[in-house]
DNA sequence: CTAAAAACCTATTGACAAAGTAGGTTTTAG
DNA sequence: CTAAAACCTACTTTGTCAATAGGTTTTTAG
């Protein structure tokens, strides 16, 4: 189970994507002062949303990203997939001796199995659309922290 | 987020000592070699569960380890905990600039958050018994998966 | 009393991945 | 033609996991 950096800069600048619909496209370099992320970095997140077919981009000055498809069609899962491989735990190993197995069959199918489905169900049917709807509470409330 | 081969080999292995409670005590060395785990990584796991209070110990010839507890009492939480640190997702770094902290709230409340709940919430309910009840139907299956 | 079995203790190592850095090339608007 | 931006590849740094190593201490059995 991974949920990196990598995915959280990812997901956060695909919301600032997904509430700016409107323009054209989005530099990256916006999003990385935005978040304090390095560019270099962000660059590396977006050459694998792009080769994943998740944003499109525009080359040459005034170029930059922007959505490939509706944010209800870009998945959390999605995301995290393209940004960190595969997101749920690893399976067991189940020893090969005589002995040992049933140990280890009961750890993956008591443990680690309903916690992988929790997490794949959770993040399959979470969107893109869904986080822009809750991001609405703070972006008021992160404009009053910083401006008062 | 850690579910390490730390964990997976402590609660194998505390498995394996909630099936034997009527013996005295267990010794590290037929673990180890059930599960086909280092002897010596073995030690270190089993020092932080008696440190815990996990389980308990007796020294010399015939000694080993045995479980403080009921198995009902044992919460894999507990174990998880001891052996891998904090078993959650870690918390978003909420920018500092007056800009970028409403994605990152939201990536904490809507995606981080819930999945913390349920792994919080799952690993706090389920015991050692649970897993060893689990565990009935895989000694068999074992048994006959190597034995024919 | 002694030898061996087991727990107990501390340090070190090797492999690997995450996070970020570096230094470019290519495309294209103005 | 110049600058802005994406695009590409390689490298580095840092830290953690999973062991390995080499002991010491305790205690039972003979």
């Amino acid at each position: 189970m991974n949920f990196s950096k990598r995915s959280r800069y990812g997901i956060r600048a695909l919301i600032y994507l997904a509430w700016h619909t409107d323009c054209a496209c989005i530099q990256l370099n916006d999003i990385a002062e935005r978040n304090g992320i390095s560019l270099k970095y962000l660059e590396q997140i977006f050459a694998a949303l792009r080769k994943a077919g998740i944003v499109k981009s525009i080359k040459g000055p005034q170029g930059g990203y922007f959505l490939a498809g509706t944010p209800a069609s870009i998945r959390v899962a999605d995301i995290v997939s393209v940004l960190d491989g595969n997101y749920l735990l690893e399976a067991e190993e189940i020893p090969t001796e005589e002995n040992g197995g049933a140990e280890a069959l009961t750890v993956q199918s008591a443990v680690i199995d309903p916690v992988n489905e929790y997490i794949d169900q959770f993040l399959n049917t979470l969107t893109l659309k869904d986080l822009v709807e809750r991001s609405e509470q703070y972006r008021e409330a992160v404009q009053y922290m910083y401006y008062i």
